[in-house]
DNA sequence: CACTTTAAAGGACATTTGTCAAAGATCTGA
DNA sequence: TCAGATCTTTGACAAATGTCCTTTAAAGTG
């Protein structure tokens, strides 16, 4: 892949700007890993060695609760980041499951190259820095999703953060990652 | 107040260490302030010149949505952090009010002094992201807790994350926070 | 202390959403 | 292409929650 053009340097460099050696370099801190439509990336209850940058693909991060029911927390597609962020960070089994809803192709960085990085390359940590401070407000705003609006307003909340999502997941897993049943959203399609 | 036991230098020391002088460098960057009980800090629309670090008191974040309904983000006691973090990083109107539910010290600092900051004391970068990913972490909890439990264990996390919160604070922003009715929240208090 | 405001709880009823069941539609792999 | 699996929609009913209202208690104010 052409250095240039390659989506990860494309995410950095929204931030910072980075040499063609730089960018070289924050490479070599990650390795590329494929999976497979259907595979579980990380299990619940074992420790999450990577955090992904999805390059090609899609996967969704979730847990099943007690009563066997899947809520989803976050679908990541090109471009995205992927991971249970607190078993990454904190190295506390997770208590999330990451799987693929198509063929992926990730770049996959530990902790402690992140760490290694971004004392090398301290651009990088503003970078993540102001990476978590945005995650931090997009989950700000979800929440107030939650409190404020209904389902419906959620699902098309969700149409405007995921463009494209709709075609490439079954809609039952959309209605878990709104909260409602499938049910509940399939009643809410007739309504604008 | 002495220094070895200032709540901002304990805070930020659990994450990294700091000679008296490195502290003392921090502390120039932010400004005291006082505001009173019911004092709105952060008008809806304004701009956001400020994040807080509550010494003493307790604020809230929340929006009145267009029925004039209020929904609670986020309470702010001591040793919390306090802003619309979207308004106070991207400079951009709020879309927030914060205000005081007590008389309220806080420590406030610019997004200039910050970032300032960040460069004189690489540490203090260091200490802010981790603060954005275990905050991220923690938004990640709550909605986690909105897709899975119902309002009952909602609100007995909210317990456990803000303890002595509820002799604080009227039930009815509890509801508010949590996304029901003052109504629904005192049927649950007969239940476990 | 008296007075006003605010907060809490509960009842009655309407609305929303979940649950369970069934049927049709679509996708997928041999 | 066919047959099984998955997905989507719909209906009937139950459960949860919202809305509106009243009553009582508690807190704040002059």
């Amino acid at each position: 892949m052409e250095s240039n053009t390659h989506p990860l340097r494309i995410q950095i460099e929204e931030l910072v700007q980075l040499t063609d050696k730089e960018f070289a370099l924050v490479l070599e801190h990650f390795q590329q890993k494929r999976f497979k439509k259907h595979q579980i990336v990380l299990h619940e209850g074992d420790h999450a060695p990577f955090d992904f940058f999805i390059v090609k693909g899609l996967m969704k991060v979730s847990r099943i609760d007690l009563d066997g029911k899947e809520h989803i927390l976050q679908f990541g597609m090109e471009n995205w980041w992927v991971t249970d962020s607190e078993a990454f960070h904190h190295k506390t089994p997770s208590t999330l499951m990451v799987d693929c809803l198509e063929d992926t192709l990730a770049l996959a960085i530990t902790i402690e190259n992140k760490d290694k990085l971004c004392l090398e390359l301290p651009k990088m940590q503003y970078f993540f820095l102001k990476k978590a401070t945005n995650g931090y407000i997009a989950l700000q705003k979800r929440i107030l999703c939650f409190l404020s609006s209904d389902a419906n307003d959620r699902y098309h909340n969700l149409l405007s953060i995921y463009p494209g999502l709709i075609q490439r997941v079954p809609k039952a897993m959309i209605a878990s990652y709104l909260g409602v049943t499938r049910e509940t959203l399939s009643r809410l399609s007739g309504k604008k």
